[in-house]
Parts: structure tokens; C-alpha cells; sequence
DNA sequence: CAATAAAATGACCGTATGGTCAGTGACAAG
DNA sequence: CTTGTCACTGACCATACGGTCATTTTATTG
């Protein structure tokens, strides 16, 4: 059934309320991001907030539903979809690297989103776990095949994760300097040498 | 000179402020801290805050002030004194992890403070990055020493300080069970092994 | 074009909270 | 005991902000 005029301005309306929030929260938090600022960022009045989305509380977790589930899709897409586990990795990487730097607000949002919403915090921490989880299956896995060293697979994996984050946030704040593709390589690098069972001398 | 009487007074006063102003920007970050809370959380009335301190903001930096310069300067002292690379590489993680254990509302408000208080942003930056340049530093040595593989000592540095930190959020949330000693040893142990020239076979 | 419906607006309201200050009382000095 | 000082109090104020709704603007229909 084709869109009507009207299904059209309202979609277009939302993403652009949801792309204001965006900002606006990555800027000053949930508690700090202020509703006027949002519509105005959004070229509407404020009462038109409320004919899309119910409040505050709603509208923050819309942004942060739609941006975590792309980001947490994108990742165990592209990761289950590598052949090898070192692929795996590096695949990991350079997914979270490049939508770090695709999506910088949200990376910001995500940072500051550690205890807020405790209700649906459950939600959020298994959309992160998820994709950490893959990568510890396929690190268990090249165990169990005699692949690399003896290592605690859900460990390392979420090491693997925390270097990400790290290398992201450093980039965000404008340190670090080169592509994407050259930091993922330096990682899966790094967390290789520390998975290979005896590099040649 | 002796402390007279009111000065002990104040002293405790001043402490317990902290204290409480820690635990509560800990539960609600710096936007969503009420000032009454933190008073009743002192046992003293709202105005008596402003004898001590002229208002949130210089609350806030206050208790970040004191407890990142104590974490600072452990972390430092404990990573100097470590005689070898990887005695001071265990060194910088145990200490990070112990601080994390110890002081858990503290490392709460450092997860959320990444962009707030823009002002004094590059105090605490520094703080930060000082005992992770000391890791670089001892990593560029022991790389020209030839101790270790050739890697790049600053990406290194901040990498020990990912995987920490990751380590310490991951304690904070409830999960991981085992003492800080082991999982420093672990930490050490996954470092080294990306480090190591070439371990037997 | 008129009539009607739908969408959007922004002035307004209630509440929460950072900050103030006139008043209180505990304590020290004499 | 009296007096003066000063840390302390909490009622109070001003402001900011989330949320509402009567009114206005825009679109649709006949």
C-alpha cells in the first residue's frame, strides 16, 4: 500500500525530531538535554514533540533503540559473516570503528550511558553483549581446535571490546590520526600476538 | 600550629560533604544531583553547603579533584617503583582494579564525566594521561632494549588501560567473580603475550 | 471558494531545584 | 550569668524546564 502524503511528512518529521535529540543529548546527557532545544534543533515547535513521541523519557530511548539496534546488527552481521576467526576480529573492529566515526553523537550518548534507565537497561546491556558473544564462540571455537593459545574466550573477547571502545573514544576526542582501516589492523594486531601459539622466531 | 577546635570541626564537615556529594553524583550524575540530597545525605541543612563551597559546580569539581589526584598519584608511585615492564604493567593494573573495588562510586562519576565541565577538561585529561604515559614510556624502553616486539608504546599504553578499565566496569556491574590479584595476573598475562618476542614453543 | 479536518504552535502552568539570607542557638569569653 | 560571635538553619525566591491545550495555520474535500 503506497504512502500517503501525510505518512511521508510524519516519517520525515520523526527522524528529524530523532536527529535533533540525538544531538542534543549527545551534547548534555539525558537529565541536561532540554526539550526546547530539541524542537528548535528540529525546526518545530515544541508541542509537535509530543505529537510523535510521548515525552522526554520516550524520545531518548527512541534514539537510543534505533542506534543501538543498527549498531549491534551491523556488527554480528559483518562478524558472522567472516570465515576465519582472525577475520572475525578484525571485522569487529573496523565495524565499531567506522560507526564510530559515522555516528560520533551516539558514540557520545553511549559513553555517558552506564546506570540511566535502569528499567530498560537489560535491553541495552544485551544488545551490547551480543555481538562480544559471537566473537567469544569463535574465539572458544579456534581453542577447541588447537588454533591459538589456551585462553579464556569470553575474557578476550571482551578485551577485544574494550580496546575497540578505547580506540574510538580516542578518535572522537580528536587524538589518533589515521583511517579507520589502519587502526583495526593495528588492533587485530595486537590482540593476535597475544592469541598466536608461537610466531616464528 | 595546633588545629583549633573549629577547625577539626570544619574539616570533618568538609569531608563528609564530599562524601556525600560523591555518593549522590555517583547515583545521578552532575545534571541530575539535587543539592538537598546531598545535604541530608551530610546530615546538615542545604545552606550549609555554601559556608563550604560556593555552589554545585565547585562541589562536583571538588570531589573529582581529590579523588582522581589520589588515583593519579597511587598509580604512578606503584607503577615507578616497578622495577620491570611487566612488573609494572601488573603494577598499573592492580592498582587501577584495587581503586575500582575500593572506591566503586568514584569510577561511576569517572565513566560518566566525558564531556561535562568542559572548563577544567584538560586538567583531568592530564591526570589521566600521565600514569599511562609512564607505561609508554617504560614500553618504548624495553621495545629499544630490544625486551619486547616492536610495537607502537603510546597505542600500547592506552590499550592496558582499555582492557583495565573494561575489567573494572565489568566488577562494578555485578559480574566477575574472582579477586582483583587474579584478574590483574590475567590482564598482565594477555598484555605479555602480545608483547613477548618469542615465547616456547 | 467554503467548509471541515488535521497538524502545528507557543503562551501558559506546575513543579523542581539552585541559591539566599534573616533568624536561631550553641558556645566562648569575661 | 551575660554578652557577643558565628556556624548553622530552612523558609523563601527566582528561574528553568517538562508538559498541556486553546488557538492558529495548513491541507483536504466537495
Amino acid at each position: 500500500m503506497k504512502k500517503t502524503k501525510q505518512e511521508i511528512v510524519a516519517d520525515y518529521r520523526r527522524s528529524a525530531i530523532l536527529d535533533a535529540a540525538r544531538t542534543v543529548f549527545a551534547r548534555r546527557g539525558f537529565a541536561g538535554g532540554i526539550l526546547d532545544e530539541i524542537a528548535q534543533e528540529a525546526g518545530i515547535a515544541k508541542g509537535t514533540l509530543y505529537l510523535y513521541f510521548k515525552g522526554k523519557e520516550e524520545l531518548y530511548k527512541a534514539v537510543l533503540d534505533h542506534d543501538m539496534r543498527t549498531l549491534r546488527q551491523s556488527t554480528l552481521n559483518r562478524v558472522d559473516a567472516a570465515a576465519t576467526l582472525r577475520e572475525k576480529i578484525a571485522a569487529f573492529t573496523l565495524v565499531r570503528l567506522q560507526n564510530g566515526d559515522a555516528r560520533r553523537e551516539f558514540f557520545r550518548i553511549m559513553d555517558q550511558e552506564q546506570q540511566n534507565l535502569t528499567m530498560t537497561r537489560t535491553q541495552y546491556s544485551d544488545w551490547v553483549r551480543e555481538p562480544v558473544e559471537h566473537l567469544a564462540a569463535a574465539i572458544a571455537e579456534a581453542v577447541s581446535r588447537g588454533e591459538i593459545r589456551d585462553v579464556p574466550a569470553e575474557k578476550v573477547a571482551w578485551n577485544i571490546a574494550d580496546i575497540t571502545r578505547g580506540a574510538i573514544q580516542r578518535r572522537l576526542m580528536g587524538r589518533s590520526s589515521g583511517t579507520v582501516e589502519e587502526e583495526s589492523d593495528y588492533l587485530t594486531g595486537f590482540v593476535w600476538a597475544a592469541l598466536e601459539k608461537s610466531p616464528a622466531p
